[in-house]
RNA sequence: GGCCACGUGGCGGAGUGGUUACGCAGCGGAUUGCAAAUCCGCGUACUCCGGUUCAAUUCCGGACGUGGCCUCCA
């Protein structure tokens, strides 16, 4: 297939670019991951659903088996620790964590593949990569970019002229600032940890600089330089990631590397907000995936993957969406509407999305026009015999990561309730004896159990009867 | 206080220097025994104030509002 340019924002230059990737071959991207102490919650699950279609993205424009995505997973957190002495008071600390982790990790995997998320090529954990971030402390530490004080590895943001340049902020503006807190070891408030020492009862490593812990930063470094290089493609995460945590894994890495750049391009989308605030932890205003899948939490009712996942997409992932019950709806409506006119379609393997629903999202991932050219084909598809509409709408919404009978079932499929064309065949004499108090009384019987039926007249002009299944 | 986004009809959400999407909900119609599904049609908008212009929702300036980052956070 022709290729798409395609345009991304870039963080970094705070404009859309033309992305030219630096290995047609092997194109790069890497995303900050889960922190595994606890279920995420939907908002977490936008960032991987973001990420998710830029991959589905990159593979189709460049080839499957031409891009490669790596999503940590940070096992490594005080968080973490604390919530293993929590849970699990009679393990051994590292016990209790893996515990923790493990449980964690497996959840967060389950989650956004029910969002579905395909899975990124690598999802390397933090505590494989402690050698590769001493690694790199030892480099930064040799290089003058980074001081021992205090029991600490610190990174010294004065030895980089240019820090600041992807958040946009100069240290003077952070020194004006004045919520963070000063501590005398450092010798300028912003630097911050690469490696702490950890008590008997925290986590840690042997190091050169005693038995410790690394700090937040480092292991995006040392992950995506030993999986991507020194110089890739594509960085991703949330918008609150831009500062300190990506500030801070640039110079980390372009420091010791003594590179001008760590990725060419800086991608962040932006929040859920509930009732016109940030969905977040510290607020507790959230709900976990698994709430929203599984619970009636929300709404009073359990919601599918693919329509949360839709809900996500129908905004632009740099704006803002304020979560609520009515997106929902609307999601799931306008997904009922596409399976709808896709069914029916049966799909080989190779086959591939619309073309302008590509070049849609070829633009800085425009899903909301894609949305629109769905939309259009749709439409194409209901009208009567459309084939060649339907199976694109089905390809494309395989392509797109949404099933294609999550939200309904219908005939042709292998699951007809048992005594449903009984039913429906009773009706139909009721009808054509015109004994329509039975034939309604058929067809709100199946109503109850979510049948629907429809009425159309065959070529002769006879009335035949089609079903659906809400899910 | 510093920095960054954003303000379009009941809702979601495009786009454009003049004719002004698309979807949901609403209304009307076709179809139907009645429905459902489908199709056709309709309505209300561009935060405010200046400026540029023959003409601005669209460009420029300002105001106001909302959200985010500056501390763990997708």
């Amino acid at each position: 297939m022709t290729t798409p340019q395609l345009t991304l924002y870039n963080t970094l230059t705070r404009t859309k670019e033309t992305f030219v990737p630096i290995d047609v071959g092997n194109v790069c991207m890497y995303a900050c991951g889960p922190t595994v102490y606890d279920f995420a919650h939907i908002g977490n699950g936008r960032m991987a659903i973001v990420f998710d279609l830029l991959f589905r993205l990159l593979r189709q424009v460049y080839g499957t088996d031409h891009v490669t995505y790596v999503r940590n997973i940070t096992d490594v957190d005080d968080k973490i620790n604390a919530r293993a002495a929590r849970d699990f008071p009679g393990l051994p600390l590292n016990d209790a964590i893996r515990r923790v982790t493990e449980g964690t990790a497996a959840q967060y995997q389950s989650d956004v593949t029910a969002l579905g998320c395909l899975e990124p090529t690598i999802q390397p954990r933090a505590t494989d990569n402690i050698a590769e971030m001493q690694a790199l402390i030892g480099l930064l530490i040799r290089r003058g970019h980074a001081y021992v004080t205090n029991g600490e590895v610190l990174f010294a943001v004065s030895s980089m002229s240019d820090y600041g340049k992807l958040s946009g902020r100069n240290l003077e503006d952070n020194l004006a600032g004045a919520r963070i807190a000063v501590e005398a070891h450092k010798r300028n408030p912003a630097d911050f940890v690469l490696w702490k020492q950890s008590s008997d009862d925290q986590s840690g490593w042997d190091s050169p600089w005693g038995r410790g812990r690394p700090g937040w930063h480092i292991e995006c470094s040392a992950m995506s330089g030993r999986y991507l290089g020194q110089l890739f493609d594509i960085h991703g995460g949330g918008l609150d990631l831009i500062f300190p945590h990506h500030e801070n894994e640039i110079a980390q890495s372009r420091c010791a590397h003594g590179t001008p750049a760590m990725a060419n391009v800086w991608m962040h989308n932006s929040f859920l907000q509930v009732k016109g605030q940030k969905m977040s932890k510290s607020l507790g205003n959230f709900f976990t995936i698994a709430q929203l899948l599984e619970t009636k939490d929300f709404g009073g009712r359990q919601w599918p993957g693919d329509v949360l996942r839709l809900a996500m997409l129908m905004t632009h992932y740099r704006e803002p969406i304020d979560f609520t019950v009515k997106r929902l709806e609307e999601a799931e409506t306008k997904l009922r509407d596409w399976q709808r006119a896709a069914q029916g379609a049966t799909l080989a393997d190779g086959d591939g999305p619309d073309a302008s629903v590509v070049s849609e999202l070829a633009d800085d991932l425009g899903f909301h026009r894609a949305n629109i050219a769905l939309d259009v084909i749709a439409k194409k598809a209901n009208r009567e015999g459309n084939e060649v509409a339907k199976h694109c709408l089905a390809a494309t919404l395989r392509f797109l990561g949404f099933g294609l009978d999550t939200l309904l079932v219908s005939e042709g499929e292998t699951a007809e309730p048992p005594h449903l064309a009984a039913a429906i065949a009773e009706r139909l004499d009721a009808c054509n004896a015109k004994d329509f108090a039975k034939a309604d009384a058929i067809r709100a019987q199946l109503a109850e159990q979510g049948i629907t039926l429809m009425d159309y007249k065959d070529e002769t002009g006879a009335r035949q009867t089609r079903w659906e299944i809400r899910r």
